[in-house]
DNA sequence: ACTTGTCAAGAGAGCGATTTCACGCTCGGC
DNA sequence: GCCGAGCGTGAAATCGCTCTCTTGACAAGT
């Protein structure tokens, strides 16, 4: 009726600067190469032993040292993930918890670590180079890159696999996983075009990013296939941020009275242009239709609610693993291209004018 | 000659698989030791033979294996940062990017790697306890701790340095940093008083977190101080989503519908409580004010914006690091707590009715 | 002139794992 | 009844670095 712990029987877990392979080997009366194929699995040890070595194992408490494999195994099982983004996107979106969340999960999966770094200065980014360059970690995935960046160039000079999330603004030869965006935007703006709307205006991004300069020719896409002009007063340019998407609003009601329907780059631009619209004694949706993209939490505290594009961000991360671990594993220098598709979210402030006016009160 | 020819031939740096300090010894005629000492910036070397090798270093692209030099000095010089945030705030508020880079910036200036742990699943959970235990890092950052959690009590346990973003729940004996939600919380409520208000109602978080209850205790400290009475129908509890604001929100208005101010305890259900005062058609600010908590950048899309209250969460994430770098250098194993101040940020929800009205449009 | 002190530099012993190779042992085939 | 084959196990060689201890050179003290 005593509990029955495991330590009091003699078993005192050696806590503190853990027990070492000969430790175990001793406890278990075995050589240390026998403790080690127990501990990584290998075939080659009979039942017995195995069982014995396992008791000692967790008589022990023993845990492998990784220093120690690794030095010998020269893999570190932990990859690097290097985040540039001064500011931007960073805060006003939940893009990189969710990506860390979707690297992360699939990351554990194959039992390997997260280093993650996140260079803010000069210096750090010289260190960041350098400690990657060193091999520490088995690879690295790059987000958010500026455009001349040279870093992806030196790793894969290295012989170091490199993938990128969000395709990279130059040529480099490197595996990416990025979102469609430039079908993602042509959806929206096909939205807004069933919907009626024909001075559709979007609000773009910076164009020295590839997902700025996507979004806008995904725009231009729709209107081209759906037979409506293309009109340089109903396209205006930001930054992806709140009051960059006011100012352009202003921009296009100025030179553009009559537009009916907009197209923003980010639900954070999005907002901003309604704020603008609202301002202007336009309604939402009724006189403007607004689209945003990202579907951030934003879309739904946004009054009225807004429609956006949802991007896979959980799987891009883990589509970034799936093309690291390969390159890892299987030494796959293969410069592979994943693209994931994106999802209109209808809400509020899309909504038809018909719909919304006779619809929603039950005409 | 034959052995010089590999490495004279100057400039080729040795990329690949890196350079070794016997190498760079080597190259630069000297010992191991000499070349560690000259890495490791020991002053115990003379100019000329630091030149020597600081060239040899640069000619073979040398960096140290980091693993070999763990496994002897015991030190990783890594800090494992462990999250276990099922959804909740991760994805509605940057608290987590800009914790990370509050974590990551100071880091960086200790020369420390940051090991990003997310645990999803069970198992994820028991690797990362291993993983932990087994001195693989030097110390941990636990965030957002779930209450009855056993981790930061194992690692104590086993002298690994521990301390915890957020006041834990139970009484832990580890170091933590939290924001001083109490008084945030009682600055917006005295700034709503001073505003004139006297049915002040709260919409409060989860009291089994210290966050929930903390703002609450906050709400009733500075309505006991001003000598408004305590009034159950004028709290109500929520989630921090905007759904619960606005549910606690109705609540309320239907306990107390003559409520003249709202404090909550997040942003987002300070949105979720506008949306359902305007539906109820409560003017904000004029017949309602409304202060949210977190200043997260929805307060600024907000129509009106949103008066909150800022956290210094990069602050936080640098107090963290120091607190835990002291427990790993000097080996400081007292618990110290750290309470961060946070600061009003008035915004249009809030303005009194008299400013609204009057001075806006000056009277 | 001989000892003593100082300080730069080298030699070598680990750190804790993996892994190759060699070694017995047991079997089945002839 | 002898001989590889097959298989589990151990011995020992690394992996790349740190760090103590020792050595050697040179200057100064007596």
């Amino acid at each position: 009726m005593h509990r029955e712990s495991a330590l009091t029987n003699g078993a005192t877990p050696r806590v503190g600067r853990g027990a070492t392979l000969d430790a175990v080997a001793h406890e278990a009366g075995v050589s240390r190469a026998t403790v080690s194929r127990v501990v990584n699995g290998s075939p080659k040890v009979s039942p017995e032993v195995r069982r014995q070595v396992e008791r000692a194992v967790d008589r022990l408490g023993y845990v492998p040292n990784l220093a120690a494999r690794s030095l010998v195994t020269r893999r570190s099982d932990s990859v690097g993930v290097v985040i540039t983004e001064p500011t931007g996107r960073l805060f006003n979106d939940p893009f990189f918890p969710r990506l860390l969340r979707g690297i992360s999960a699939e990351l554990a999966a194959r039992k390997l670590q997260l280093v993650l770094l996140m260079p803010e200065t000069e210096p750090d980014e010289e260190r960041l180079e350098r400690y990657l360059l060193s091999g520490h970690v088995d690879g690295v995935i790059l987000v958010s890159l500026h455009g001349d960046d040279p870093l992806p160039g030196d790793l894969l000079a290295r012989g170091i696999p490199v993938v990128i999330g969000g395709r990279p603004a130059t040529g480099i030869a490197a595996s990416y996983v990025d979102v469609d965006n430039r079908d993602g935007a042509r959806a929206a703006v096909r939205h807004l075009v069933s919907l009626g709307r024909r001075r559709i205006a979007t609000l773009a991004g910076p164009l020295d990013m590839a997902v700025g300069s996507d979004r806008l020719e995904g725009y231009r896409d729709a209107l081209a296939e759906s037979g409506l002009p293309h009109d340089r007063r109903l396209e205006a340019h930001g930054e992806f941020t709140y009051e960059s998407g006011a100012s352009a609003m202003r921009r296009v009601i100025h030179a553009a009275p009559d537009v009916d329907a907009v197209f923003a780059a980010s639900d954070l631009m999005a907002a901003g242009a309604m704020s603008v619209l609202r301002a202007a004694g336009r309604r939402v949706p009724e006189d403007v239709a607004v689209v945003g993209f990202d579907d951030s939490p934003l879309a739904v505290t946004t009054d009225p609610p807004l429609t956006s594009v949802r991007q896979p961000v959980e799987e891009m991360g883990g589509d970034l693993v799936r093309l690291l671990a390969d390159a890892i594993d299987r030494e796959i220098r293969t410069v592979r291209h994943v693209l994931l598709s994106t999802e209109l979210v209808p809400r509020a402030s899309s909504v038809a004018p018909a719909q919304s006016r006779d619809n929603a009160h039950g005409g």
